[in-house]
DNA sequence: GTCTATAGTGCGATAGAC
DNA sequence: GTCTATCGCACTATAGAC
């Protein structure tokens, strides 16, 4: 008999959202998550800052995936090229199976307005991440935040898309069609 | 003598800005704020729903300032000039006058991860009521989305822009300036 | 691992305005 | 009498301190 199973972090992980999922944000406490998976209510908040952080774990991984893709970028590439390329790179972290998950997640992330500010927060430093890293490559502001929050939008618009019921495409697919979007909208007097 | 002073809600959020600043966010209680002003923190929660929210009170307003500017747009503006139109009619809603208490309670703002959540949902929610007048204005998905972000975008630039130290420009000729460099941003390969 | 302060809720009581 | 602002009290869960 082992004192403790390995995976703590991840088994609360699940516990977690499968809670959330069947009896909602609120109505789900810290120590119910603990309990679910054999721990106590004071080792989940070892692991996790808050309640809400549960579901926003790989948050360093996330964005790193963007971060790197913007390093890789040619370097002959402008500041809206680098966004684009770096999203797509990053979109391998959604591959298509994974869409179910991320289906439940979004599901109990738009029933909570908790859980919506946190996902908002994510995004922000996301798009500061980005941000920085067009830095690096020599962009100046404010290009380098307008270009980095364009492409936070663009990803949060294709994101919200790959997720439809009934969507097949993949994310990569979704991203470009969107920034063509983006791309007409702003031509001046098209 | 009266039972009650006329205008608790603005008196609320007076001090409440007021003790954030000189004792910080979280070393503030609800009852602290309510004392100040002659309440109890009872009354401080049936006035604002959560401690953050005395922050962001006049969002109606701030929100309906955006959406009248796109309803007033004129009618054959595309979707980019109708947020630019929007844009520009809101930045009366920040006088010159204004910007020192924008700084204060930006500052305040700053300090907590937690107001920034907060800040971060208003923005979105921002957007998210303009893309409402962009779609009542016949402008399809995601144009509708993506313009509204963007024109959200460019206000929050804009705006940090307007409040920083030494800066005299009024906010509508820094959106202007920042709208600028969007379209350059965007341009197919300049 | 325990102890505690604070956020936030629910319900009932009270005091004045009308 | 009704309506509304305020208060009082009891309560739970979060989250941090010891």
């Amino acid at each position: 008999m082992v004192r403790w199973e390995p995976g703590a972090r991840e088994r609360l992980q699940v516990a977690a959202l499968d809670l959330f999922a069947t009896r909602g944000f609120e109505q789900t406490t810290a120590a119910e998550i603990a309990q679910a998976v054999g721990l106590t209510e004071r080792t989940f908040f070892r692991y996790f800052a808050d309640k809400r952080e549960v579901l926003f774990a790989g948050q360093n991984v996330f964005q790193s995936v963007f971060t790197d893709g913007a390093i890789a970028a040619p370097s002959d590439a402008s500041a809206m090229e680098t966004v684009e390329f770096a999203l797509r790179e990053a979109s391998s972290f959604f591959p298509n199976e994974r869409r179910p998950y991320s289906r439940l997640r979004q599901t109990v992330i738009e029933a909570n307005a908790g859980l919506q500010e946190r996902e908002l927060l994510k995004m922000a430093w996301l798009g500061a991440g980005i941000a920085g890293a067009l830095r690096d490559r020599g962009i100046p502001e404010p290009s380098a935040t307008l270009a980095a929050e364009a492409g936070v939008t663009v990803f949060g618009v294709a994101f919200r898309q790959w997720i439809a019921d009934g969507e097949e495409r993949s994310l990569a697919e979704i991203e470009s069609e969107v920034f063509q979007h983006l791309r007409i909208l702003t031509v001046p007097t098209a």
